[in-house]
Order: structure tokens, then C-alpha cells, then sequence
DNA sequence: TGAGCATGCACAATCGGTTGTGCACGATGT
DNA sequence: ACATCGTGCACAACCGATTGTGCATGCTCA
């Protein structure tokens, strides 16, 4: 370094001067433009150890400003805290490194004012794209994002106005209901009820799920009493809640149940534990995937989505935009520990 | 909306030609700054209420150039996949929204490289600070802001050159090894070996809980063995394979365990199911929180570090930020399940 | 009636890159 | 000796906001 600590930020126009030479010279070296703008060899690597040399780094504002691309692209979350939307994070972060761009993840805790203003901010931050990912309402913002000219992508929940890549949530289900039954079967116990429990009615992928979970009880032979699916919402809270109304009318646990996320499956081993039940005994399939409660329980079988085909399928949306709206995507997941 | 759908995305000028008035007007009352101006209270709201129905949002690359402040902050984190760092991203950022930053997280693997990677984009994006979780190599990324007069802060691992706001993991190791120790002597086995495992030697978290631990002992009047004393690096595969290599000398696993983190849990609890072992004999002590964990084994105890107030501290050093590099803040964690 | 002051706004420079265009200079061809 | 062309670079106009400054108008008061 020679002139550095002084005043503030390097600029073209500082390299410039040190290499005495113009501004837009600079400019087309450092961008990789050179060779189109006929500057000498010579001339440019002088250029490119100064740069070096005097740790230039472009500001990235000024760029975006004057190319009308931000080389941004945004994703909006409802949480980091479980395996599925931190994977999510991870790898959209990593895919978008790759390609040049610079990912910027907001978590909007699943309430729609949130995902509103995280997108209204992404907006004005100008982002190439926006990843809306479990949106509680994904088509308000694919609207916003319509009208500002931005492309939006719908991811694990769809919605009507923005393509949309989710899991196969109807066939996960039927899958692990199917594991289940097999299981109950082994142990002769084909017959018992399996309690379905978790989600939200009104959740696209709660629905597909129970209906996934009916099929394959039909596929069996079995029906399913209505009295056995209780979407009483994911909260732990409320599905310990729910497991302990549901059991006063009894008195063993269920022998089986579907629970339909992990944070719901953390309510209802508490509840269960509390109340001194014996948890190797019970077979569950949970709708989510977590290593270390699978270490936990010999008889946990869990679904893992698909999050690297699901990024992968996200990213060739963005390179080849889909004219269709409401182009739905569906990928399979993975049933773990069976 | 009058004139919308036909161009672009609109700017002051576009508003100024709206509402017959002047740019320089426009951006005033937009940012608040008009009443210094002396604009008209009918002339700005009737440009407010334009800006509104034409749904018009700054451009943040053009203000942050000239401002020469990006609105900006950073953070880099090892990883999202765990309550601890997942729970940083979502308070940091929680944080920096009510004070009208927009927060950008990177996530770099625990590699030095994509440390310094993810550290020089932020920079060209102009953060105003920005804040290095876990990281391996915390100084170098100091350094790197130091030169470009952007504030640094150490999250989770101290650094010299830089302010730090750590667990204080020694005091946590210490209360967590007294936990494990009294459950031991309520069921009289008192004497029973200790496992220390998971972490890495070179590690400062890992060496400040290992003098925990001993303290610990210590004041129970108990001397430890090194041979109990594991650090084989975090990952579950490393400290499945300790424990195996740990076991083989012996008949029983270990009465009680100190566990370095959940991810370290993972392997341990995968390979004593494996072998047929029955969980809940043993007593666990993790350092790390997983509440999905923790419902499932009902002798396992588990520091919980103290996010939030480890948050605030950061933004206390961002509000008034410190002379002294060397500062080191440490944050009480708390023992959940005792 | 004219100085003095407050009101209400517009002008223009600027932040740091990017890019279309123009121009000087030397080499080549006739 | 003059037209032609390729080489190597500089100029200047942007991108969209922010902000110091200046100026016209109308009012007050001596």
C-alpha cells in the first residue's frame, strides 16, 4: 500500500491518477470490459496489481445504480429454526454465490405484515428475483413484485401468481403412512388407529398431507375415522394440547401417529413424557427431518424433503423464466429410517 | 395508479413531473426532511399521496451512494443448522429492522476462505458493520474492516482485534458439569467417571469448557482424568468414533456425559442406540440448547446461551462503539433441565 | 416607500461507477 | 503525399437520490 489510511474509500478516479490514466479506463479494466475497449495489455495490468495492490473494491452501490442491476436476489423465510428452512437458507445462499449474485434472506416469523415489508424492502433494494418461501400469502407479494417488474418464485408453498416448487407433499405422505401401516403390520398390530396430527386446515400442504395419509390407509384396506386427524396447528404448545384432549377419552396412546412437523412432534413427546409413557413403544413418522431427534428414537421415520432439487429447480426458473403463472413444480421427498 | 405499467419503476422525477414541483422538492418530503425546508404542508402531502397511489419506492442504490451510507449491516455465521446460530440470525436481524437497518447474513462453513469471501462482498456493499459469527479466523476479517474504517464485532468467539461478546462458556461449563454431578450423587454415584466430549483443542469455547468442567470437579473434590477428557472436533461421525474407541476398554458407557454440542449429541446418542444401550440410564449435560432434544430424553440437561442479551450487547457496541479493541464482553448462559 | 425578513420552492453539484462515442496517432496502401 | 484503417485511450452523459445555496414573492414596520 502506498497511499492508503489517509482519507476515506479507494475509487476508479483515485486509481486513476496512481496509474495516470482516465477513470473510464479503469472502469473497463476492472470489469472485464478491456479487451472489447482495445486498452493495451500493458496498461491494464498495471491497473490490475494498483487495484490490487491498493485493495480497491468496486462500490457496489455505484454499480448497481448505473447497470440497473443490483446483482441481488432475495428470499423471504418464515423461520431459520428447523433443519428444512435453515437447509433452504444454506443452499440458496450457496447457489446464488455461484452464480454471481449476492443472496440476501429475510425471516418474516409467518405473519403476513412481516413478509410484506421484507419484500417491500427487497423491492427497494432492487432485487433481480424474489424467493418467497412458505408465504402465508404468497400472491400479494408475487403482485408487488409483478408490478415492480421483479420475477417471483414460490417455494414450499405455491400460490397462483408466481411459479411455484414444492415437495410432493401428497406422495411423502402416502409414503410414510405406508411405512407406518408396514410397521404396525410387523408387529401385529395392523388394526390400530394412527393418530394424524399437526398443521393447519387451511395450509395447502396440511391438506395434501391428510389426503396423502387417507390414500394409503385406503390403499390398505383401512378407513380413518375423522376423530383421528387433528390439524391443531404446528406449535408445540398446542399440539401437546390437542395429544392430551384427544387422550382423555383413553386410556393408551395411540400405537401410531403421523405428526406433521417436528415442532409439532416436540409438544407431543413432552406431553407424553410428562404423563410417563413409555415413547420407544409408540411408532411415529414425522413430516420433517431432524438428525438428531432420529438418533433419539428407534422408531422415528421421518420425511426429508428435497431442498437441493428444490433450490436447483428454483435457480432454473430464474434463468429461464417460466411465462406460465401458475406453473406448479412438485419434487419427492426422501422417507428417512425405515 | 395513473400512469403505471407503461415503463420502469418510478423516481423523483417521474413524481416531480407528476405533481408539477421540483425533484429537490420531492426527495425532501419523501425522506422527511421538508419541514427543514420550508415545503408546504399542501404540497408535500400532496406528493406523499402520490408517491402512494403510484406505489413508488426509493431506490436504496441511489440514496446509499449519495449518502454514503448503505442502511446496511452484516453478519457472517458458520452455519444456520442449529437453534444457537439460528437464533443469532433471527434476533441480529429482528434487531437491526427496529432500528432501520437492513440486515445481511452470510453463511461461510467454518472456512476461512468463504470467511474472507462473504467479508469482502460485504464490504463492497458498503455494510456499516459488520458482525463475524464463529469465526475461525476472526482477526484476519478485522483487519479487512479496519481497512476500509468499517466497525468490526467478534459474536460467539473472541478476537483481538476487534470487540467480542461471548458465552461466558466457563462459568456455563462449570454450572453444567455441578448439575451432572448432583443428579450423579442423588443416585449415589458420586464416584462415577465423567466424559468430557466434542469440541476441538484449538478451539477458545472448547478450552474455557473443558476448565469448567474440571473446576467443577475440582470443587467437589474430585480429580479428572485426561483420558475423559475428548475433544474430537464437533462433528457426529468424530464423536460417534470417540466414543466407540472410549468404549472398547470398557463394558458400560459412561454414568454421565458432558456433551460439546448438539451436533456432537447426535453421534454419541446414534452410536449408544446402535449398540443397544439404554439412554436413559445415562445423564447427559450438553453445552447447546435443543428443545426437540430435550423433550426426548428426560436426564439431559442443556445450556442455553443468552441470544438476546448477546444481541444487545452487539448493538450496544454499534451504538457507542469501543476504543478498546480487546474488549471483552461475556454473556451468562442458563442450564435448562436441572 | 423602501429596507428587512420570512416563506416556499428550484437549481445544480455530487456520490462512484458504466458505456456510447470521438479523436489522436501511427502504420499501411496507392 | 494523401486517403484509409486499426490501435489505444479520454470525454462526457448518464443512473436516482441528497443537499448547500440562491432567488422570487409577499408581508411587516419604520
Amino acid at each position: 500500500m502506498v497511499s492508503d489510511s489517509s482519507s476515506k474509500r479507494l475509487t476508479i478516479y483515485d486509481l486513476a491518477r496512481l496509474a495516470e490514466t482516465s477513470p473510464s479506463t479503469v472502469s473497463a479494466v476492472l470489469n472485464g470490459t478491456w479487451q472489447r475497449r482495445r486498452i493495451s495489455k500493458k496498461l491494464a495490468s498495471k491497473i490490475l496489481s494498483l487495484a490490487q495492490s491498493e485493495g480497491y473494491s468496486a462500490n457496489m452501490q455505484a454499480r448497481a445504480l448505473r447497470r440497473e442491476r443490483s446483482g441481488i436476489i432475495g428470499m423471504i423465510l418464515p423461520l431459520y429454526d428447523n433443519r428444512y428452512f435453515s437447509s433452504i437458507a444454506q443452499h440458496f445462499e450457496s447457489e446464488a454465490r455461484s452464480r454471481g449474485l449476492f443472496a440476501i434472506v429475510s425471516c418474516t416469523n409467518r405473519d403476513p405484515k412481516q413478509e410484506c415489508e421484507a419484500a417491500r424492502m427487497m423491492l427497494a433494494y432492487r432485487v433481480e428475483c424474489l424467493v418467497c418461501t412458505g408465504a402465508t400469502d404468497p400472491d400479494t407479494i408475487a403482485q408487488m413484485c409483478a408490478e415492480s417488474d421483479v420475477q417471483s418464485i414460490n417455494l414450499d408453498l405455491p400460490g397462483s401468481k408466481a411459479p411455484s416448487v414444492i415437495s410432493n407433499n401428497r406422495e411423502g405422505a402416502r409414503q410414510l403412512t405406508h411405512a407406518i401401516l408396514n410397521r404396525l403390520a410387523e408387529e401385529k398390530r395392523r388394526d390400530d388407529p394412527v393418530l394424524f396430527i399437526g398443521g393447519r386446515h387451511e395450509d395447502h400442504n396440511t391438506r395434501e398431507r391428510i389426503a396423502g395419509f387417507k390414500q394409503a390407509r385406503d390403499e390398505m384396506g383401512l378407513a380413518t375415522a375423522e376423530e383421528n386427524i387433528l390439524p391443531c396447528d404446528y406449535a408445540a404448545d398446542k399440539a401437546q394440547a390437542a395429544l392430551e384432549t384427544y387422550m382423555r377419552k383413553r386410556s393408551t396412546p395411540p400405537s401410531a401417529m403421523f405428526v406433521n412437523s417436528t415442532i409439532s412432534l416436540e409438544g407431543i413427546v413432552r406431553g407424553l413424557q410428562l404423563n410417563g409413557y413409555y415413547l420407544d413403544d409408540i411408532i411415529f413418522g414425522c413430516f420433517d427431518w431432524d438428525p438428531l431427534a432420529a438418533a433419539f428414537h428407534p422408531r422415528l421415520m421421518m420425511v426429508r424433503q428435497n431442498v437441493i432439487e428444490m433450490i436447483n429447480r428454483v435457480f432454473e426458473l430464474i434463468d429461464t423464466p417460466s411465462l406460465e403463472s401458475s406453473l406448479l413444480i412438485e419434487v419427492q421427498p426422501e422417507i428417512m429410517g425405515v
